[in-house]
DNA sequence: CCAATAGTGTCTGTAAGACAGTATTTC
DNA sequence: GAAATACTGTCTTACAGACACTATTGG
């Protein structure tokens, strides 16, 4: 039974803007952040988007179009915010949720679009999506500036050096070492095991501490 | 000309989520950071809220609901985040972007509604408005951790007691004069002028610095 | 003079940035 | 041994927090 307001119309029966949700998925690559980009019709690269659907969440949209129109498995999409300018999109009312998603390269393989480094897009994108990555890298610095890779782009046990570069990506600047070890020692246990392998002193292995 | 798909059908063809705004006006009363609720049906009391039209910006229809729900001329709705679970109306299908603005106490004579500390907010309240209350208290907290009342909470001319007094209550803790002066000092501008009329050595007036 | 508020100098602890030294591996 | 990388001690600088002292008003 759905609801009826006092002149007996459902909320449908409004007219009402439409709701897409446009997504930056990130990774890091070759020491590099970098955004996956979709073609959209001919000469335009853009975030994948879709519109969201009555019986789904938002965050439900995001995890479906990057299986559906990139291939990918998302992780754990977040809010940016709404761009609602009234004529972003020529072919009617709609607003977009910008959403961001930062996953290990591991899970792009096979993925249907083009990886593209944050600081040197091809040009720019369709509709506001050059604010959306920006706003997505913004976000993915706050992640990284105090905890050791909250989103698990370095595997379970790892050096710090390689925890270093994954945070350096990010950043997009070099840290030195010494401060980036202080900053992140109480928050990673060592797993007493060291690793093999390279040239030079074996590093120790840490894994991320249970917070 | 309406856009059409490739059935021939537009978007507003297509069941879609209605989109609402819910807006936490906040400000600062008897040295208390408040927010004014709004009597929703019965016993329950919410932010003031309403659909968004299909021809309006999301700060238009949150100026817009402050107007006709509880009269009152907003200044600078953000937006906070969209609340999208299923069922959070029992209405059908809404998803409520979540905005927050800060105003005067100048602005809140003759407003509909009732103020309340958002440290002592009387009982829970409808939808998910008690976190909608949470984030907007954050999100004035970080407004006002590194600069002089950028809401503009005190008048253009102010001592820095007044100033601290704005300040320790969207905080919602006691600050240090020391400390607070030398964060504060160089983002004001001195009028060369006293405060007048008070008990105790009269306090220089600053002007907030043009940034 | 007393109470009250304004304004400022200084001490301490913490942490970042920078530098340099020692340690331990591969080749 | 040489090269390379890991690890750590220390110095400097900056700044927050805290304390205390002086300054200037009304009563």
């Amino acid at each position: 039974m759905t609801w009826r307001d006092s002149s007996g119309r459902a909320l449908a029966d409004y007219p009402h803007p439409s709701v897409a949700v446009d997504v930056a998925l990130l990774s890091v690559v070759d020491e590099r952040l970098v955004v996956l980009l979709h073609r959209r019709e001919e000469a335009r690269w853009a975030l994948p988007g879709t519109f969201v659907r009555i019986d789904e969440t938002l965050e439900q949209a995001a995890l479906r179009v990057l299986r559906e129109k990139v291939a990918v498995i998302g992780e754990r999409p977040e809010q940016l915010r709404v761009f609602d300018a009234l004529h972003r999109d020529d072919r009617g009312r709609v607003m977009s949720v910008a959403h961001v998603d930062l996953v290990p390269p591991s899970r792009l393989v096979g993925a249907d679009g083009r990886l593209e480094p944050v600081d040197a897009l091809p040009g720019p994108l369709a509709f506001d999506h050059d604010a959306i990555v920006e706003a997505s890298v913004s976000w993915a610095r706050a992640e990284y500036r105090d905890r050791p890779d909250p989103r698990r782009l370095v595997s379970d046990e790892f050096t710090l050096l390689e925890l270093q570069r994954v945070h350096e990506a990010v950043l997009g600047r070099r840290l030195q070492k010494d401060t980036f070890r202080r900053q992140m020692i109480d928050q990673l246990d060592g797993t007493g095991t060291l690793s093999r392998g390279t040239v030079g002193k074996p590093a120790r292995l840490y894994r991320r501490a249970a917070t």
